[in-house]
DNA sequence: GCCCTTCTGTGATGGCCATCACTATCGGGT
DNA sequence: ACCCGATAGTGATGGCCATCACAGAAGGGC
């Protein structure tokens, strides 16, 4: 038993690392940093040059999102534990085009750039994990250019919903309750609306809210009109 | 000299394929296959369930293309010879999201999904290419999200040509003339309006039309406009 | 050369949604 | 308990741009 049994230990079974040898699993371990992250705490800073690390995140949440030219913010995706975050940055040095923050009180292990890439590219498995990983990233950008180009701000916001929706549990909990502003700026649509739009489906039961976090009654609604937009 | 030398020969100095060892790039090309297409030839259809190739392009320009739920065509990218395409399906076998159609004349080598995977896999340099070209999609997707969410037409419309300037040589030629119809589909704005600002740059000589290609003459320009949006 | 399809120019119209301007409410820190 | 910043509700306004409706031009196949 030595110092990393229980951060292994706890790695989901899917878990990216898990795929690693157990000696991989420890060289790699040795040479990272575990880290406490309260509410609000930002890891990484957009235009930040030190791409020197990647985030494997172990519990909490994490918010991706980047300022644009225009100054509104654009919130890319918000992250459940046991996934790999800031590894863009890992593959072509230059700085960070993302920043990453925690959401909730989270923890965080901080993996060395050069020695990840070592050990992931010398183990086949590994690799093809870390390859889908940044394939489903391309498919759900996908979606958010189909959404942003063609649909109105109900399909929107509900696709942004349905993201968020909590599959570790039946009832509609979400992963993370966002203000509306950071809805807004994860579905790409103006607070104001967002706060319209959920009024709206409060009154038809189509979501509900406990205290200040949403929770949604009827995902099946929410995820048709999430895949056919308007003409539902 | 054996029959892949013509197309080993013919491999940029910086191709993703040119990270693979001699040996391993016959026995990847043993079992692939070359095809010529003509202009408007389809290569992979969204929906298609047949993952079960990657598509490396030796000649010519592809164009990747999906339609949305609400009926509009999205263009994600137009490749130019030496890159990869079609390798979001290898990872996670599912059907097809996008189309692959070539826009001119074309020569494509069509890689069988599992001997790639596999050979690239076992080969670290090559998996870093891998992943960095997959990285750089995922950075050029966010750029689109900035721009379709905070941006003006111009400014879109800008982007979009200058991420079809031929880089390999000086004057402002396009690798590829797409009509105003794609050139919305591509930047996310209606057929009419990139009519509309097109005259008006060509009044500006911002940019030319020759025959019915155009140049981009006044290419900083159109970068600002395609950095800072419209509050240049 | 001639049709017919595809592409292009340009005005008019209207709808969606961002923005502005408030007020109201919440929450948490000391 | 109190304040103050952050969050949320809601109407009014206007601008951007998609859409509609044509007409004209270009191209290419036989």
């Amino acid at each position: 038993m030595n110092e990393f049994d229980s951060i292994i230990g706890a790695l989901a079974p899917d878990s990216l690392l898990r795929a690693l040898s157990r000696d991989q699993l420890e060289g790699l371990l040795v040479k990272s940093s575990r880290r406490e992250l309260s509410k609000g705490d930002v890891l990484i800073n957009q235009g930040d040059e030190d791409g020197d690390f990647a985030v494997y995140l172990l519990s909490g949440a994490l918010k991706i999102s980047f300022v644009s030219a225009s100054g509104r913010e654009i919130i890319l995706n918000y992250c459940a534990p046991n996934e790999l975050v800031g590894e863009i940055a890992l593959l072509d040095s230059g700085p960070r085009t993302a920043s990453v923050s925690a959401v909730v009180q989270s923890e965080v292990l901080l993996l060395p750039t050069k020695l990840f890439l070592e050990t992931v590219s010398t183990n086949p498995a590994s690799v093809v994990g870390v390859m889908r990983e940044l394939a489903r990233r391309v498919r759900q950008l996908n979606l958010v250019v189909e959404s942003d180009r063609t649909f109105s701000m109900g399909p929107r916001l509900a696709r942004a919903l349905v993201r968020l929706i909590d599959r570790n549990h039946s009832d509609g909990r979400l992963v993370y309750s966002p203000s509306q502003n950071d809805l807004g700026a994860f579905a790409g649509l103006a607070r104001e609306n967002v706060s319209r739009l959920l009024s709206e489906w409060e009154s038809q039961s189509i979501i509900a809210r406990v205290g200040r976090s949403l929770e949604v009654r009827d995902a099946e609604y929410l995820e048709l009109l999430a895949e056919f937009g308007d003409d539902l």
